[in-house]
DNA sequence: TGTACATCAGTGAACGCGCGTTCACTGATGTAC
DNA sequence: TGTACATCAGTGAACGCGCGTTCACTGATGTAC
């Protein structure tokens, strides 16, 4: 707050925000080997602290890890509410409503393909991916991934696409298809293949949500 | 092959069959606690023999772990045929194939129930998931899971339900569509449900394929 | 059938590793007077 | 504006842990003669 501090800030005794400063190391581990590679006391060295230092901001490791699996489910939100911006509304609210679901599809892909570590940090870390709608792991627009999921459906029932009668749980069969095709694409069979193909495969399992929804 | 040995077996000096032993140890630590918890000194603690021992058998603990992943892929193999075990063929040749392939989503589903930490260690250890369709990961019948989905989309096309246009690459869809409600399930919002939720909702999504396919 | 011997599946002890975590501490900072 | 002081974010050293793995070895086993 008072003085200038020294340009190659290593040297800090009083670091400007060590806990913002941790989960952004830990966030980049994250990204080069997911969960398990969120080591405490490599987030201190890359921060230029002590070890004993993260304890004045997280009580113990999964602390860390549960904040940075938070920030990575917000930035997987982010990548969806992005994918809706490059597809804005047409004014054919019934069109306009499907691009929202397939664009929440081609987001959750694009994000794990783009950023594998985050995305297993943010949906294999114990209780994330079930308090997935937690308003901790909203993104930038201070939505969650699984609220986006809904919105799309609401969006689809407002329009006349889909029956009320089957938009209760509808978000699960959704989510499901497309957190799968995630997997395989990013540990599974799908793993080699070019963007244009995974590409191809993401159109039509949502052509395949489209009509079976 | 000569001596009797003592019944209390933690004696023993030459293992019957430490290679198999060690793999039951793994899978059933894999049982408990899915892949990490697959450990080579506690696999040889529980095989009681000492420690190094293991490396007359496995070149390392990652060749231990890859084994005991293939097994867990032959058990969820094992557990869909069973599911198609408890639908035998009415004769209705289309509606048994839909019923085969509904087979292998609620068996898919039951084993990621019933088996959480084998269901996880079947499907989370790097290069098994890609690889799933492997010989070495086959159950008892000699069939991976892959190939089962394979076959159930087959009979569908054999019957005339599925275009054959849109056979190649439709494991892909069904398959990430199940694995996808298996992760939910087990480690997801679905996981605090009961079992006729989780039954209705898996019968929702099956539906669903069934209609989108 | 008996004996000598090579094999190799096991032993027992030890290693280095990086981890998470705890301890007693220190000294820059902001605040009260 | 200057000084005394309490605070508490950081230091530095050390711990115990269980892990995977390596070493030199031993002795039960099957086999050749």
């Amino acid at each position: 707050m008072s003085d200038e501090r020294a340009v190659n800030a290593r040297t800090t005794y009083r670091h400007g925000d060590l806990r913002e400063a941790l989960v952004e190391a830990g966030v980049e581990m994250a990204r080069e080997g997911g969960p398990r590679a969120v080591v405490l006391r490599e987030a201190t060295r890359r921060a230029g602290v002590s070890p004993n230092a993260a304890y004045r901001h997280f009580t113990d490791r999964d602390a860390l890890l549960q904040v940075v699996s938070d920030t990575c489910l917000g930035f997987a939100a982010d990548r969806i509410e992005a994918e809706f911006d490059a597809h804005p509304p047409t004014g054919d609210a019934e069109a306009d409503a499907r691009m929202m679901l397939r664009s929440v599809g081609t987001g959750y892909i694009g994000f794990a393909r783009e950023e594998p570590g985050l995305f297993r940090t943010a949906f294999s870390v114990p209780d994330n991916l079930q308090r997935a709608g937690d308003a901790s792991k909203a993104g930038r627009r201070g939505r969650t991934p699984f609220q986006l999921v809904g919105l799309a459906l609401d969006a689809l029932v407002a329009t006349g696409v889909l029956p009320p009668e089957r938009r209760p749980g509808a978000e699960f069969q959704a989510w499901a298809t497309v957190h799968g095709l995630g997997m395989l694409v990013i540990d599974g069979p799908l793993r080699g293949l070019t963007d244009p193909m995974i590409d191809a495969a993401t159109e039509r399992l949502l052509d395949m949500v489209d009509r079976g929804l």
